[in-house]
DNA sequence: GTTGACCTTCACGTTGCGTCAAGCTGTACC
DNA sequence: GGTACAGCTTGACGCAACGTGAAGGTCAAC
C-alpha cells in the first residue's frame, strides 16, 4: 500500500505539515518522490512512523528519536519491548497522580490532611521518570522492583483480619444475591448492593479496578460454564442475574 | 508557610523561570511582593499551582487554564472530580497504546497480522480525546456512549468463531495445565504456556488487561473456594499451581 | 475546460519555556 | 566593615515542533 501525505496523515492521526516537517529534519523520508514532486510513502515508512509516534508519546525529542532510529544498531523488536515497559511505567506515574487527586479531594472534604509536599507528589515523580528516560535505567531497576514488591504485598501480606473480611464479604454477597434474585429486578436496591459487594470483594484481589474489567468479569460468569456452575448451583439463572446487576452498576448497560 | 520562587519551584518540581512566566502571563501571581521586590507565595498560591499542574498534565494550554481558574464561577472541588475522571480516561488511552504495542510485538513474531490502521489505533484515540478537552463535552457524551457500546460489543457481539475460539482456548488450557502439573514446576515451559493461554482466554472478557489484575485473579483462584473447587476438581493443588505459574508469567514472583 | 481537492515550497507566527546578561539583596564569615 | 556567594530582579534572545497562510503546480471528474 502506498500513501500520499494526506492519506498517511489521516491514517496516523497527524497533520500533513508534520509529515513534511519530519521529512525536512530527516526523521521520516518518503519512499520516493513521484514525477510531479509528490511524497509517496510505503510500508516501511508506515512502520517507522509508528515507532516515531511511540517514542514521541514517551516524551523524547525528535532529535533523540532520529539518533535512535537511524542508528545502524537499531533493533526494532527490542525497541518495542522497551516501549511496552516504559508505557507501563507511565501508567504507574498516572496512578500516582490519580492517587494524588483522590487524596486532594479527601483533604478538601476534611477527611485527611495533606502537606504541601504531598500536593505535588505525582508531578515530581513524573519529572524523575522523565529524567530517567534521558539518563538511563539504573533508577528504573530500583523502582521496578519496588512496584513488584508492592503488588505482591497486596495479596501475600494480607492480614488475618483482611482475610476474615474477604470471607465475610463473600458470604454477605451470596446472601444478598439470593435475596435479590427473588425480586427478579437487577436494578433493585438489593441487586445493586450485591454488585457493590462484588466490587468490594474484587478489590481485595485486583490492584487495578476498572468498571470495564468488572463488567467483563461479570459477562465471563455467564459465558464460561466453569463459573456459571458455581453461581447457579443453588438457583439457576443467578449468574446471569448478577451479570445484569453489575452491568447496571458499572453503567455498562445494554444498548 | 511562605515561599520564594526557588522554594516553591523545588516543592512543585518546576523551574523559577516557569514561576516568573506564570506571573507574567497572569496565571499565578504571588501573594505579595516584599520590600526588595521578591515574589512571596502563600498557601492559596500553592493550591492554585497544584490545580494548574493538574490542568497542564491534561494537556490544556496555559491560556485555557487561565480562563478556567480566573472564572468567578470556578469550583475547585468540582474541578478535582473532573481531573480524576480525565486522568482515568487518560489511563484508558494508555491501555489502548499498551495493547497496540503488544499487538505489534505479536505481529513482528508472526503470531498476528496487523492492518496499517490498527498500527495507529492508540494514537488516534488520543487525538480524539485531546480535541475533546479543547472543545467541550458534547463530543464526549457521544464517544462515551461509543466506549460503552464498544465494551458491550466486545462480549455481546462475539462472532461464533470467537466463541468457538474461547471454548478451544479453555480446553487447551485445561489440557496444558494438567500436563504441566505433572512436571511440578510452575516455571516450566508447559506451565508458562498454560499461563499464556489463560491470559489469552481472559483477554476475550477484559477490555483492560494488566499483569497486576491477572496476578490478582490468579491469587483469587486460590483464596476463594468457589474457584479453587473448579480448578482442583480433577487434581488438588492445580489452582495453586496455576497461580504460581501466572505470578511468574506476569513477573510478580514472590520476594 | 474548468472546478475543486490535492500537492509543492517558502516564510513568518506561536507556545512554553531555557538560557544568558547585568544588576540588586541577604546572610555569613573574617 | 568588607567581601564572598547564593538568591532575587528584569530584560531579551533562542528553541522545538509545529500552525497557518501565500503563491502556485497537478489530477480526476464532470
Amino acid at each position: 500500500m502506498e500513501y500520499t501525505v494526506q492519506k498517511l496523515g489521516q491514517l496516523a492521526g497527524i497533520s500533513t505539515r508534520t509529515l513534511r516537517y519530519y521529512d525536512e529534519i530527516g526523521i521520516l523520508k518518503p519512499a520516493r518522490i513521484n514525477s510531479s514532486g509528490y511524497r509517496i510513502y510505503g510500508q516501511a515508512e508506515v512502520n517507522t512512523l509508528q515507532q516515531i509516534l511511540f517514542y514521541r508519546e514517551l516524551g523524547l525529542s525528535l532529535e533523540s528519536i532520529r539518533e535512535i532510529i537511524t542508528d545502524p544498531g537499531f533493533d526494532g523488536t527490542r525497541a518495542l519491548q522497551e516501549h511496552r515497559e516504559q508505557l507501563l511505567d507511565k501508567r504507574k506515574q498516572l496512578d500516582l497522580l490519580i492517587a494524588n487527586v483522590e487524596k486532594t479531594i479527601a483533604s478538601t472534604e476534611g477527611r485527611l490532611h495533606m502537606s504541601d509536599q504531598e500536593k505535588f507528589e505525582g508531578f515530581k515523580q513524573k519529572m524523575i521518570e522523565e529524567n530517567e528516560q534521558k539518563y538511563g535505567k539504573e533508577i528504573r531497576e530500583k523502582y521496578g522492583d519496588d512496584a513488584v514488591n508492592k503488588s505482591n504485598a497486596k495479596v501475600q501480606n494480607m492480614t488475618p483480619e483482611q482475610h476474615a473480611e474477604i470471607t465475610r464479604l463473600s458470604e454477605e454477597l451470596a446472601d444478598t444475591l439470593a435475596q435479590a434474585f427473588q425480586t427478579g429486578d437487577p436494578a433493585s436496591d438489593l441487586a445493586q448492593k450485591a454488585a457493590d459487594l462484588h466490587k468490594r470483594w474484587l478489590m481485595f484481589y485486583w490492584t487495578d479496578y476498572s468498571p470495564e474489567a468488572h463488567a467483563g468479569l461479570a459477562q465471563m460468569y455467564v459465558d464460561d460454564e466453569r463459573f456459571t456452575a458455581h453461581y447457579d448451583a443453588k438457583q439457576p439463572g443467578t449468574a446471569a442475574f448478577l451479570r445484569d446487576a453489575i452491568h447496571i452498576y458499572t453503567g455498562k448497560t445494554k444498548a
